[in-house]
DNA sequence: TTGACATATTCCTATATGGGAATATACTGA
DNA sequence: TCAGTATATTCCCATATAGGAATATGTCAA
C-alpha cells in the first residue's frame, strides 16, 4: 500500500513544505493565485496544485472576483494539529526539568 | 518528483496515523516493541518499520535490555510541529471571535 | 468576437512508500 | 551449542505523488 493521499487528512497535507509556506503566507490577508507565485517564487501549475490539496482538506478557502481567485487560510483546521502536538508538551516541559535539575544538582557536587 | 521522504522531516514523519498513535503511546513512559504491537494491535514488522522512520528523525529514542529494544518518544522533537501551527492560533482566536460578534449582532437585531 | 490575462487541468515520469510474507539477526538460558 | 524469544530486514507490488511542460478553461475589455 503507497502512502496515504495527501488529501486524505490535514496531516498528509501539511507534510509538503511549500503547502507550509504557502498557508503562512494565507493567513494574514486572502491573495490571488499570482501573487502566491510571484512571493513564493513557484510556478504557477504547482501552486495551483498544491492549492488544491489545501482546499480538499479545508485549510484553505476561496473567493473568486473577477479574473482572479483569492485564496485564504482557514486557520481553524489547523487546529487539530496544535491540539495533537499539544499532547506531548507536557512531556518536552517534563524533560527540560529534568535536565534543569540534573544540571542544577551537577553544579552543586561539583 | 515523488513525495519527500517519510525521514525528510517531522512533518512527513507524523503524516501516517499509526506513526502518531505510537508516538502517543510511547509518550508516558518506555516500551519493548512487543508491547507495542500488542497494545496497538499491529503487525511486528510493521511496527519495526515505523519505528525505525521514527527514530530517523529523532521522535523516539532506544535503550537495548538484553532482548528486548525499549522505544519511548522523545517529545521534544514534536516542539516544531507545535511552535509552527501555533503561529496560526491568533487566526483562528481572532476568526472565533469574529464568528462570536455576528452573532450577537445578530441576536440584538432580530 | 477577439485578444489578453488569470487560473486550472492534463500528461508524463521517477520515486518512495506501507503492507504482507518470509527470513535474518540478536540475544539468552539451558 | 542449540532452541527459543525479540526485533529487524528483505522482497514484492500497487499506488499516489510532485515537478515540468503543454494545454485547457474562464473572464474581462475593447
Amino acid at each position: 500500500m503507497p502512502r496515504a493521499a495527501t488529501t486524505s487528512d490535514v496531516f498528509n497535507a501539511i507534510a509538503e513544505t511549500s503547502r507550509r509556506s504557502i498557508l503562512a503566507y494565507l493567513a494574514e490577508r486572502e491573495r490571488p493565485v499570482n501573487d502566491v507565485c510571484a512571493d513564493l517564487n513557484l510556478p504557477q501549475p504547482s501552486v495551483s496544485k498544491h492549492l488544491k490539496v489545501l482546499r480538499e482538506v479545508g485549510l484553505v478557502q476561496t473567493r473568486r472576483e473577477g479574473r482572479q481567485v483569492f485564496y485564504r487560510t482557514n486557520a481553524s483546521a489547523l487546529r487539530p494539529v496544535h491540539e495533537w502536538s499539544s499532547l506531548f508538551e507536557r512531556y518536552w516541559l517534563r524533560q527540560l526539568t529534568r535536565v534543569k535539575e540534573r544540571a542544577e544538582r551537577g553544579a552543586g557536587i561539583r
